[in-house]
DNA sequence: CCCGAACGCTACGGGACCGTATCGGCCAGG
DNA sequence: CCTGGCCGATACGGTCCCGTAGCGTTCGGG
């Protein structure tokens, strides 16, 4: 009953997860057939159906089991911790393996109450760590108290996914720079003096 | 060789058209399939096979068939030129049946270069209704010569795409004024002093 | 050491689409 | 009127994928 006990189980297990997760970047998630998966990932179609229920459940896992979690900063600049929360998310979350995976999977999310929930998941997910860093601004006092904090992460998270996704450009420090910078303009923190769309912190 | 001499090809091919329109609006481009295109629009698959090259070609005309295209208002002030073009093309582009099509047509632009040259076609041409917009700011010199107006368009296409694609909510208007005042703040256009947000002009 | 549980392999029937061929019917131009 | 060209309907072989069954094999705990 307790979980270490498995061993050839297990590799399996993560075989499959990561041929699901790499055949779901490579064709997408409707193109991704159990067939393939199983010749991928050495493991019988036998054994799949054996311990997933359907392939939207093999999905959702294979995306858990390669989701980043960023460190969230708290270096008393709102500014840099917004910075380098949305660096480490843009970055990590959406480059790579989970990149090429999130337009197969929002579009498949439109139809598929599971995948639907796992999206949103994901999403809700990383919007809370950027609000966590402006409610601890406005705390701080560093932010007006009646800020509309899920218009703010609306205004900092869309430019960046748009360029990622929709225009399938590179998201570099500059532009999370500006970004941020522009919607901290309106609130009355100003960018630093030195360059108009200031340099990363070298922590990211 | 006239194009009024057609008439029973005609409303057929616009039948087929309509109908995969829809098609890929409800079930994706994948899972659109040429049989169900002929049985919906009752133009047999032979018909369709003999006038379209491939699905991709015919998803492409399909498409072009039903985009939107906004009127570029020149009111003289940037601020209600840049909320009406948006307003127009986010609602009427990505509402309606158009708008349930885009995820699924990116998702598939990632590997058809067909349907990617379709979706940046798309794209760019949004982009340059606010592009243009802007540059005629720059020239009545309500804005700095010095704009990155490519960085512009993108924050402020940014959030109203992210808000409507990923996070599946109605872009409202207070949501274009708001982010439109946002923007514009950092460059020194101040949105009206009646109310934070703004109302739209009545004339949207 | 040995037995049971889980796995690998192969094979199967069924279904969905594809793209094409065949043929009969209908509409337009000459 | 009548003929050529386009359309509609049907049918077909082929391919891919599904989900399951049967059976031999192999690994791990007792």
């Amino acid at each position: 009953m307790v979980e270490s006990m498995q061993s050839r189980s297990q590799r399996a297990r993560q075989a499959v997860l990561d041929a699901t997760a790499d055949l779901v970047a490579e064709v997408g998630v409707e193109r991704t057939t159990i067939d393939e998966i199983a010749s991928r990932s050495g493991v019988a179609k036998t054994t799949i159906y054996r311990n997933f229920a359907s392939k939207e459940v093999l999905v959702v896992e294979a995306v858990h089991a390669c989701t980043y979690i960023p460190v969230v900063t708290d270096t008393g600049s709102l500014r840099d911790d917004l910075i380098s929360c949305f660096s480490g998310t843009t970055k990590a979350s959406y480059d790579g393996r989970l990149g090429d995976m999130m337009l197969s999977l929002m579009d498949a999310a439109q139809r598929d109450p599971e995948l639907g929930r796992l999206v949103r998941a994901q999403t809700d997910q990383r919007r809370r760590f950027a609000t966590t860093v402006i409610e601890r601004a406005i705390a701080r006092g560093d932010l007006p108290a009646d800020v509309d904090v899920d218009l703010v992460v609306t205004l900092l998270a869309g430019p960046l996914i748009y360029t990622k996704l929709v225009r399938r450009q590179r998201v570099t420090d500059e532009l999370v720079a500006a970004v941020v910078d522009t919607v901290l303009s309106r609130y009355g923190v100003a960018p630093p003096a030195d360059g108009q769309t200031g340099t990363l912190s070298s922590k990211v």
